[in-house]
DNA sequence: ATAGTGGCGTCCGCAGAATG
DNA sequence: CATTCTGCGGACGCCACTAT
C-alpha cells in the first residue's frame, strides 16, 4: 500500500468510477493506469475495495475511504496555509461574459469587507465549472443553471435573464416570431456552441414550436455572438441583461421562452468567504435589475 | 460506455564510483 | 566527507486493444 495508490483509490472512490476518476485528476493520468493501480491496492491489500458493474464500495473500501478522506481533501486547504496564506483566498470560475459585466462589481463590493482577499479567474461554461469544482480546481462558480447539478454540487440563484435574439440595428426585423412565420428560415443563427445549456434549452423550445432553426456560427462567447451580429452575419441567441450588448445592435425578446436563471454553484460547504461572496453577488444582481 | 490486458517506452531512485 | 556522475532495474504511464 503507497500513497499513489491511497491518492487513486481516493479520487476513483470521491468519482465514483475509474473513467470519472481519469476525466477529473488535476494531473495527467488515464484510465488503464489508475485501473491497474487500483487492482495492485487490491493485491496488496488482498481484499476488494470496489465492486464493479456497478461500480461501488465494498465495505472494506467503505472503511479505507473514511479513514483517508479527511486527509487528500484537506490538502489544498494545509497547503494554503503552509504557503503563508492566512489571507482569505477564492478561486471563482465564470464565463468570460461574466467576469467581464458582473464580477468587477461583486468583486469591488467584496473587497470593501475582505480588504485582503485574494482571488483568481477562471473562465469556462456551466459543465467546465461543475468539473473544475468537482476537480477541486475552483471554490465557486458563477453562471447559468439549466438541468440537474450533478451529485454534490449546490447551487443558488441570483437572477433569471430572458433569452432573446439580438439582431443588427438596422435590419427590418421588428419581433422575433417574424424570423420564422415562413416555412423556411433564411436567416443564419449565431449561438454558443451548441453543447451550451443555453443554447439547448433554446433549440428545445424551438421543437416544441415545430421549428427548425440550427446555429450556422458558434461562437465562443456572448460578447462574440453581438460582435459578429453587429458585422451582420446574421441573428445571434444572447440574454437581456444589463450592457451585455455593444452599439449597432438591437434585442428582440423572445415572448414566451422560459427565463435564464443564472447563479452561484459550489461543492460540499461554502467557506465563509465563499459565503460572503454569494450574499454580494445577490445584492449586485438586485442592484443590476434595479431592485 | 467502461473496466481490464499486453506491449513498449520513459522516468526515477538507488548503488557505486569519481571528484573536490 | 559531501556532492556529482553514471548505469541499471523496477515502477509506471500511454496506446491499442479486448471483454462485458
Amino acid at each position: 500500500m503507497n500513497v499513489h495508490h491511497l491518492e487513486l483509490f481516493y479520487y476513483v472512490a470521491r468519482h465514483g468510477g475509474i473513467s470519472a476518476a481519469a476525466r477529473r485528476i488535476p494531473y495527467g493520468i488515464q484510465q488503464p493506469a489508475i485501473s491497474a493501480q487500483i487492482l495492485q491496492l487490491e493485491d496488496a491489500l488482498s481484499t476488494t475495495l470496489f465492486h464493479r458493474r456497478p461500480f461501488q464500495l465494498t465495505s472494506t473500501g467503505e472503511t479505507l475511504y473514511r479513514f483517508i478522506e479527511p486527509f487528500f481533501s484537506g490538502l489544498p486547504e494545509i497547503e494554503r496555509s503552509l504557503r503563508g496564506g492566512a489571507a482569505p483566498r477564492l478561486r471563482i470560475g465564470c464565463p468570460e461574459t461574466v467576469q467581464r459585466e458582473y464580477l468587477p462589481a461583486v468583486l469591488r463590493s467584496l473587497r470593501k469587507r475582505l480588504p485582503n482577499l485574494q482571488f483568481s479567474l477562471l473562465s469556462g461554461r456551466l459543465e467546465q465549472l461543475e468539473q473544475r469544482l468537482l476537480a477541486q480546481d475552483i471554490d465557486v462558480g458563477v453562471s447559468a443553471l439549466i438541468g440537474k447539478r450533478p451529485e454534490g454540487i449546490r447551487e443558488q440563484e441570483l437572477i433569471q435573464l430572458p433569452m432573446a435574439l439580438v439582431v443588427p440595428e438596422k435590419s427590418g426585423f421588428s419581433a422575433a416570431e417574424k424570423i420564422w412565420e415562413h416555412d423556411r428560415i433564411d436567416v443564419p443563427l449565431l449561438t454558443l456552441p451548441q453543447s451550451d445549456p443555453m443554447c439547448r434549452l433554446f433549440q428545445q423550445e424551438m421543437r416544441k414550436r415545430g421549428i427548425d432553426w440550427y446555429p450556422s456560427l458558434e461562437l465562443g462567447s456572448i460578447e462574440l455572438v453581438t460582435r459578429y451580429v453587429a458585422e451582420g452575419y446574421g441573428v445571434g441567441l444572447t440574454v437581456d441583461a444589463p450592457a451585455v450588448n455593444p452599439e449597432g445592435t438591437r434585442l428582440l425578446p423572445l415572448r414566451d421562452f422560459p427565463s435564464v436563471p443564472f447563479g452561484v454553484i459550489w461543492m460540499g460547504t461554502l467557506s465563509p468567504v465563499g459565503e460572503t461572496f454569494v450574499e454580494e453577488a445577490r445584492s449586485v444582481a438586485r442592484r443590476m435589475l434595479g431592485v
